[in-house]
DNA sequence: GTCTATATTGTGATAGAC
DNA sequence: GTCTATCACAATATAGAC
């Protein structure tokens, strides 16, 4: 039973907070309350509140880097596409912070810019991946017009789905359920499904209900 | 030649304001700054900043209830739903500000969220009222579950593809073309249209481009 | 209606004792 | 490492003269 580090206890009710209240709204007094330390000692451990926002994004960053490495010539399943939403939906619940007030907590930490474009590029990337990988198998039939279409479409939910589900529920933002957002993924890609693959993939999409 | 009232320029500049630098970063001195006069004078025609916003809500509230007014029966053809598209693009583009820090600013005006809501609510119910009127016409075959999850799609991506689309380009908050996201909508709608239909939507969606 | 102060408060951040 | 001040500053908002 290690005791935790206070420099970590610090990340992990800022994490907290910022998923709760919204970054914006959470000062380093209300983080160092949360904690019974005071804000002198917050102050030790980090040397500004945007150097907390910065260590959470390079978690944030590590965390998504590891998911999108999705291997390029596989033969992707219907199964392992539903896993990998899975796991994509929990990380950016877990850091849905930086979603929810992603234009202005982007305009205020200029160096996270760049780096998180970085990231949605690899997002649109890894969905591109994966749908080439069903059209050689001949799980999905498109032109190269519609996959550049459905693949942004895709960037875009799997972005700010978490964002527009909190709206439905403002009040109480600690509880999220990545699950909508996966079922509401796979019903973008469905229509491009062979027919005879669409009838599975509906199956399963019911599953995140 | 008439001259335009200050209190109508105040609005008029923070809405240039909030657009281009957002909300939350645009401060009353910036505003008044902006325009030359005092904040003093600001303070003479609105008590507070969260009174402009509630105006330019009301002026944006006023715009969208307008716009959605879908008549209930009426067939509505390729054409006027791409037209439609275009206007609603076009309003969320005029109050982006509101789209860009969506969370923030509801959380902050707590008087705003059930409007926001409502107006949510409504664009879905048109987005399903279109949908309806192409079934009626054979235009599109769908069930009621994809139906359900089309027409959320829908909202969404109206919701969020102008703050999507800045993130490309933060650098000039400026300049915002509503084409790209009503070729995005489109394309949402095209995989459920008739077959014959679909080339017919295919090249109307071009001319968003 | 408009201006020039000025009050007030909240927040980020630092200094120095323990 | 942690605490108790305390500073500095920016932003909202008000008072009172013109």
């Amino acid at each position: 039973m290690k005791k935790i580090k206070t420099r970590d206890r610090i990340l992990q009710a800022s994490l907290a907070l910022f998923n709760s209240v919204g970054e914006p709204n959470v000062t380093t007094l209300l983080i160092s309350d949360e904690l019974d330390i005071s804000p002198g000692n917050l102050y030790y451990h980090f040397k500004s509140k945007g150097d907390i926002v910065e260590e959470l994004f390079d978690h944030y960053e590590q965390d998504m880097l590891d998911l999108l490495t999705v291997p390029e010539d596989a033969d992707i399943s219907l199964e392992q596409q539903g896993f990998f939403l899975h796991l994509l939906f929990e990380t950016v619940a877990r850091y849905r912070f930086l979603y929810q007030d992603l234009v202005n907590v982007l305009s205020r930490y200029d160096q996270l810019r760049v780096r998180f474009k970085r990231i949605q590029k690899k997002k649109t990337a890894a969905f591109r991946n994966i749908c080439e990988s069903f059209r050689r198998q001949g799980i999905m039939m498109t032109d190269q017009e519609e996959l550049g279409s459905l693949c942004e479409q895709l960037t875009l939910t799997a972005c700010y789905w978490s964002a527009f589900d909190t709206l439905s529920h403002l009040d109480d933002r600690e509880s999220v359920d990545p699950g909508r957002g996966v079922y509401q993924m796979m019903h973008l890609i469905i229509p491009y499904l062979a027919p005879a693959d669409r009838d599975e993939a509906r199956l399963m999409s019911r599953d995140y209900l």
